[in-house]
DNA sequence: GAGTTCGGTGTACACCTGTACACCAAAAGT
DNA sequence: ACTTTTGGTGTACAGGTGTACACCGAACTC
């Protein structure tokens, strides 16, 4: 098919990113949850059979989708963190960057935000896990800014949890408004402003203990 | 069964209750786009073909159940609204209020945030509607509060944006650790934590225009 | 009291579902 | 050159799926 001869490695890894994208593709508008093996198996264009030889569930399918989309979720927050922490407006910058990085992988960040809520047992756990990671990491990012000196651990992730789950609310949104650029900018207008009332708030925050 | 005779309206409302009740039961750990018409025949006990006498679709019963789960969210609202608006702390009353009412009507919250995110599209869209809504009449309460007199009405609807935002998640949260009442009075505990920063930020808040 | 309405039943059909099984061809290993 | 491994195929089956159709009996209407 593409006149060179295939080593049996890169055809299973082929196929494989096939039935990946395929998913992807077909949770566009639907769930994990209401996908039928058989489905995804003729998006990819193989018999429901040859399935199992990459994976052995629709489930187990759905956690690899979860580990991927997750690598581009870490590219994400280093893009965020490689900036000047000191730099102007960091919450412009950060905004941009989860619009920008939302857009461009649409249909991964659509799939956790939806299977997040919905997906089987173990693909939600898998995703809740990844967040709580993230809010971990946030945590200690946040413990290094200047002013937060005297906040108790506990007020750290308390505000991570808050800003993550306002960044899970705007990644919802973008999705939500994919191909109107108009409505993209007010959403991204709209998170900016949330983001500076909260840091306003945070930098005024004391802890009681 | 019931010994009295019953009027026709009375047994064609129990049974749509029935269904509606059942519904909420298999969408315990699963989604509607995942339910079928027949599983939900069964689970109320009456033949498949007879569930067209009271919804044509999956799709409206999901309506339906949209519908009704906002009144029991009204209903919360109007708790929160009733009390003392100057009351000492205003927080602790309203995370209260919206802990005790999720875990009260936990089967109607968790269908809202599941099909929020995964249901079908009308289904979806209501939700979204809804919750709009909550969020414009959060507004108008919070355009009443003192110190908010110089705030744009952009930004007074960030804000309730904001909040709400937190409501679910804090709901999504409740939901999530039924049972575990340790879980649950940690929930309840960060989203006051939450609650207070963000109002900091907001009281801090002097908006552009 | 006769006729109508309507919630519920049972049968039937064409289609989709997961998966077991036997098979093939070509790459990989020897 | 041989055997083995393996990604993919085709057939087959027992179930679940939505829904069309004809029907029933009791609550309603007149």
């Amino acid at each position: 098919m593409t006149g060179t001869t295939e080593t049996r490695g890169e055809r299973k890894q082929r196929t494989r990113r096939a039935i990946l994208d395929a998913t992807l593709e077909l949770c566009d508008d639907s769930s994990l949850v209401a996908l039928s093996l058989r489905q995804v198996a003729k998006q990819v264009g193989i018999v429901p059979t040859a399935f199992y030889r990459h994976f052995d569930s629709i489930e187990s399918l759905g956690l690899a989708l979860v580990d991927e989309s997750f690598v581009s979720l870490r590219a994400l927050l280093r893009d965020v963190r490689r900036h000047d922490p000191a730099y102007r407006d960091i919450v412009d910058q950060s905004v941009d960057t989860l619009v920008t990085h939302v857009q461009k992988e649409r249909q991964h960040f659509q799939f956790i935000v939806r299977e997040r809520a919905a997906g089987p047992l173990a693909v939600r756990a898998a995703i809740r896990h990844q967040v709580e990671l993230c809010e971990r990491e946030l945590a200690t990012d946040l413990a290094r800014l200047p002013g937060t000196e005297t906040w108790s651990s506990e007020d750290l992730q308390v505000l991570s949890h808050l800003i993550v789950m306002a960044m899970v609310a705007t990644a919802e949104d973008i999705v939500e408004s994919a191909g109107r650029p108009d409505a993209v900018t007010a959403v991204n207008e709209r998170a900016r402003t949330q983001l500076r009332m909260v840091l306003i708030g945070a930098f005024q925050w004391k802890s009681r203990d």
